[in-house]
DNA sequence: ACGTGCGGGTTTG
DNA sequence: CAAACCCGCACGT
């Protein structure tokens, strides 16, 4: 039935023709355009100059100059089908690339609680084939003519996985480092997709194959397998009511890019617990859940007040002016992707701040502000190595590890001796008792809906710089012993101190 | 590194 | 012959 292209009265141009009419009314840009369709752009449409799709179409040689002949890859799945709670499965764009597609293949399955590996699963939505697209100019349009129904989900978009790719996600974990000016360029442009702490997070330490924004390694509390997409066939391809994005949702309450939840979920320890916190403070489906204690003593031991000094050393670098809430914030993100690293002991992470912990303007309201709430969860990701959402650690190919998080039972840490944040913080955080606490030690947030995610910080910081061209503050150097966290950084990649002693 | 387009070449039906 | 596919190359980002 693919195999056959159905006559449609209501287009009397097929991409072949010798002479295409000419056109006056052009069709907006489908990224995803599915099944025998012909559309006509036009001429200065940029996507269809691109001869772009939301499906992973790779050029074929068709021997044909004028006609532009593209078939689609499919889509790169989890060997296991594997499943979260939420429904969510697997699916990946596959590279376009002949050698980074092989590549792909045969990783880990980013659920890190699945043994499963990514494969592609093929397009075999034209008689048995990969759908394929044409392409074909003339002075005043681009017709474009698809044949076939895919009969597979819909890949991740190709912003995300371009995304991803350009900012040097699945790399081995580096030092920290500034984004380049072309990154931060990036940022911007991408800018309705991307939100800012994790991209920071993404370019330095993106260890799995997940969407930067999707990454379900944090979801997943429970694995199961399905076998929706098992078989090729179209009989048993559900073109289910989720296929728009890196997960493919099966349960009606899960949201993507659809809807947002209010709830926010931070489970550090016994102490705090970031529900309450209203979700324009957090972005929304930022779940936090930390699930275990690392190591139940060092808990109780975690104090500052009596912890070893080489815990926190607060004495270096100079502070050269006073800071606003919001210009601490924006060099807190700076610095904390600052270079600095590069020529440091391995066994430190360098942070730069005010050494004069009053300077940290945090206190300026009674109550925490949304840059206090930033700057917090700047502190957890950063300092404590509590990604904004979970991750692995790519030691080598193949090969990944498990990021793990360490305690906070101390705000003094977070705010330093500054009572009036500390009271602050333990009054907004202390009302709910520690709930959800299980014993698998993971620390589990989600982006489920990134395009709401605030990402002024960033951008901010990005157009600074590029500006500037050059990083700010970085002479300013607060540096934080990382026997504090849970990693270890060897001069190569972090270790899990915890569980990989 | 990867996306993209080009084009020579091979294989199959 | 068409179609699918493989491969290397060039170029841009
Ligand atoms: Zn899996
Ligand atoms: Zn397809």
């Amino acid at each position: 039935m693919n195999c056959r292209v159905p006559y449609n009265s209501s287009q009397d141009w097929d991409i072949n023709d010798s002479t295409i009419p000419r056109i006056s009314e052009y069709d907006g840009f489908s990224e995803w355009a599915d099944g025998h369709c012909r559309l006509v752009y036009r001429a200065d449409s940029e996507e269809a100059k691109r001869h772009s799709s939301g499906w992973a179409m790779r050029n074929t040689n068709n021997h044909n100059v004028h006609i532009l002949k593209k078939s689609c890859l499919g889509v790169l799945v989890c060997s296991l089908r594997c499943t979260l709670p939420s429904g969510d499965t697997v699916h990946l764009r596959p590279a376009i690339c002949d050698k980074a597609r092989k590549k792909q293949q045969g990783k880990p399955c980013p659920n890190r609680q699945c043994s499963g590996r990514l494969e592609i699963l093929a397009c075999r939505g034209h008689c048995g084939y990969p759908v394929t697209h044409f392409w074909r100019h003339t002075e005043h349009a681009i017709f474009f003519q698809a044949k076939g129904i895919h009969d597979h989900p819909k890949p991740e978009a190709k912003s995300t996985s371009e995304a991803r790719r350009s900012l040097g996600s699945g790399r081995r974990l580096m030092p920290l480092r500034e984004p380049t000016k072309r990154q931060c360029r990036e940022i911007i442009q991408n800018s309705r997709i991307l939100n800012p702490p994790p991209l920071i997070n993404d370019q330095e330490k993106n260890y799995c194959s997940c969407p930067p924004f999707e990454c379900i390694c944090i979801q997943n509390l429970n694995h199961s397998v399905n076998h929706q997409y098992q078989h090729h066939s179209p009989a048993s391809y559900q073109p289910a009511q989720n296929l728009e994005s890196y997960w493919s949702s099966q349960d009606g309450n899960h949201i993507h890019n659809q809807q947002f939840s209010n709830d926010i979920n931070v489970n550090l320890n016994n102490q705090y617990d970031f529900s309450n916190i209203s979700a324009d403070l957090f972005q929304p489906e930022e779940i936090f859940q930390l699930d275990q204690p690392i190591k139940p003593d060092f808990v109780q031991q975690n104090d500052i007040a009596r912890s070893p000094p080489t815990l926190l050393d607060l004495g270096s670098g100079t502070i050269h002016r006073e800071f606003k809430t919001e210009e601490y914030w924006q060099q807190n993100i700076t610095n904390l992707v600052s270079d600095d690293s590069n020529n440091s002991s391995n066994s430190r992470l360098y942070f730069n701040s005010s050494p004069d912990n009053s300077q940290i303007s945090l206190n300026n309201s009674p109550a925490l502000s949304q840059n206090d709430v930033n700057y917090i969860g700047t502190k957890l990701e950063d300092v404590y190595n509590i990604p904004k959402y979970e991750y692995f650690n790519q030691i080598q190919d193949n090969d990944y590890k498990c990021g793990q998080f360490p305690e906070i039972s101390d705000s003094k840490f977070l705010f330093g001796e500054d009572t009036n944040l500390v009271n602050n913080f333990e009054t907004h955080y202390n009302k709910n008792a520690y709930k959800n606490y299980n014993f698998d030690s993971r620390f589990v947030e989600k982006y489920d809906a990134p395009q709401f995610v605030d990402y002024t910080a960033i951008l901010n910081v990005c157009e600074n710089k590029m500006v500037t061209n050059e990083a700010i503050f970085n002479e300013l150097d607060l540096k934080i012993n990382n026997s504090l966290s849970n990693f270890h950084y060897n001069g190569e990649s972090f270790e899990n101190l915890v569980t990989q002693p």
